[in-house]
DNA sequence: CTGTTAGCGCTTTCAG
DNA sequence: CTGAAAGCGCTAACAG
């Protein structure tokens, strides 16, 4: 390896005749320093591309300017929009981000917080695997002093900021259009009953039904396990197939919706003239499917701005801020599959 | 910030009465030390939740363990799909990941790879941006001694191992299957030209072409400029529109060919009875619309995983690597929308 | 097998 | 305004 070695301060400080300290000082334009030591330093570093040695820095200062971003699964659109959200945001102040992902599962959760941890990140953001309700791991984390924000799939038993979508009120907004649509029978594909995300769009679709004094057969509520598209087709079947089946299905997310409208199809029903379809999450596809889907969109890439400035902010300022929770409200994408 | 100071070496090897480096041989289970001191430094260690600290570590042996990532744009499946790879595979061998995206954008590209040499990554993973050709950013990063890996988008001037796919080859393939099916009449919307890969899979439909010989009117070729779903759609109606409009039709990519469908559904022609589409890249949403999408797989998360592997190789031995290429063979995945 | 010593490159007192 | 010196936490000669 030719491994040049780079420049040092030293090494600046050797050619021009000065200190090392003097240089470190005119490099970084402190205060007290004549303008000329601080004009000789800088334009001797760029004429010579003097590059700082971050991890110095880093190890002196004790910071790393790195944040960690945690997330279930980058393959899905909503979190690679809140990962371009982080980065952009990141970036704009100077940090770099490491981002991980769990695969939705709390040992692998653990073992990267762990990561994270001893790789120094100055912070963390993090969204939730489904399997997590302990939240030791990131107890650490806070305990050794740097901020979490956490982002969507959230705990209410962790002290620290969060930044959410109303899915409550997502989920209402959304089966109420349902509902104006004339549709009367809604059925709901759930998810895990433990998940707070989960657990809030539903109890969003009950008061809505509730509210609309519309009729809730309990058989129209399924929970899936994974939240795939081969769940969306399954459950659809066996409520289209059911002695009273119903007239639109509202999904937990809009890769399930994806499943339910592929039954559809097969079977030949009419969408949205027989039966309507609303999603969750408005991801890419559902604008591209036909018939194309309306779907409740959570605005990723917003909350990976939001919560990465809240992150930020709480460095800048030496805190781990309190539990205060940003909530977004959540958009309502409507598209053709829900349009009478 | 409570700010709990961390436990030490020092603090360690204070406790234990022996002197600090002998804690950290112990800890690192150096060859020459006693199991009995090993055994106690480490459930000394243990006890107390020791962490060392990376910074300190980094710095003094001048690894970050750490490796870039610059993707175009995280949103896009087939780039999720590598980030994922990589990820995985950069921790089962103990390295972060630093990923970063360029939106395209040559600046971007430049600045990001600065600050990737800056923050000192070990080594970099790179799929180049549409805009760029010349490479000295990158050059930038092979002078200080760091291994780069390219990946998918790469530039063969500058000297480092590739990750590759057959994109010629996968085109081909392509082509060739709706040649079989009886299209006769193949149009193809190609990328820019200036970019290998799209050269390179427009090389690829034309050799078929000529192989078979079809004929080729040259008005059935157009070049996106934003490979969006609008530009499928608008050259889609060109192209059904004119006075020999094509049979089928082969796209630079799922999200081009999305466009095109939808272009072909709002006119009702019947796909793939009428005019049959191919994909390239085999996105999540390629199996989800209706007709699902045929489509050149490009498996991506392969693609992660063995440019990752290669990079980590170059660490490990400590060196730079040659212009090697690995290209690995695309799959063909056949769905409805080229089934006849 | 273990201790002593030096030093990575930088920032930051403390003096002058 | 600048210099000298200390030290962040760890590893790696070098001695014993």
């Amino acid at each position: 390896m030719s491994e040049k070695r780079r420049l040092t301060l030293k090494d600046i400080a050797r050619e021009l005749g000065i200190s090392v300290s003097t240089a470190s000082r005119a490099l970084n334009s402190y205060p007290g320093i004549s303008d000329e030591t601080i004009k000789l330093v800088k334009d001797f570093a760029e004429k010579h591309n003097y590059v700082p040695n971050t991890m110095a820095v880093n190890f002196r200062k004790n910071k790393t300017m790195t944040l960690g971003l945690v997330v279930p699964e980058i393959i899905h659109y909503f979190f690679s929009s809140v990962v371009s959200g982080a980065i952009q945001t990141a970036k704009k102040h100077g940090y770099n981000v490491f981002v991980s992902q769990t695969d939705e599962l709390l040992q692998n959760e653990i073992i990267t917080c762990r990561a994270m941890l001893s790789s120094s990140v100055d912070g963390l953001l993090i969204s939730l695997s489904n399997e997590t309700n302990d939240c030791e791991h990131i107890q650490e984390i806070l305990d050794e002093g740097k901020p979490v924000v956490q982002i969507d799939k959230v705990s209410d038993n962790l002290p620290t900021p969060k930044v959410i979508v109303d899915d409550y009120q997502g989920s209402f907004n959304g089966v109420q259009h349902l509902i104006d649509q004339g549709y009367k029978k809604i059925a709901h594909l759930a998810g895990w009953k433990e998940v707070k995300n989960s657990f809030e769009r539903k109890r969003g679709y009950l008061e809505a039904l509730k509210k609309n004094k519309l009729e809730l057969d309990p058989s129209w509520v399924f929970h899936c396990k994974d939240i795939s598209e081969e769940e969306g087709f399954t459950f659809a079947q066996r409520l289209m197939e059911s002695s009273n089946p119903p007239d639109a299905i509202f999904c937990i997310t809009d890769l399930v919706a994806m499943g339910v409208l592929k039954y559809l199809k097969s079977k030949k029903y009419k969408v949205p003239d027989q039966i309507g379809v609303l999603g969750f999450s408005n991801w890419q596809m559902a604008g591209l499917v036909t018939p194309s889907l309306s779907s409740v969109d959570q605005h990723g890439f917003q909350m990976g701005i939001k919560a990465t400035e809240i992150l930020i902010n709480l460095l800048k300022s030496n805190t781990l801020g309190g539990d205060e929770t940003v909530e977004l409200k959540t958009g309502l994408v409507i598209r053709e599959s829900s349009m009478l």
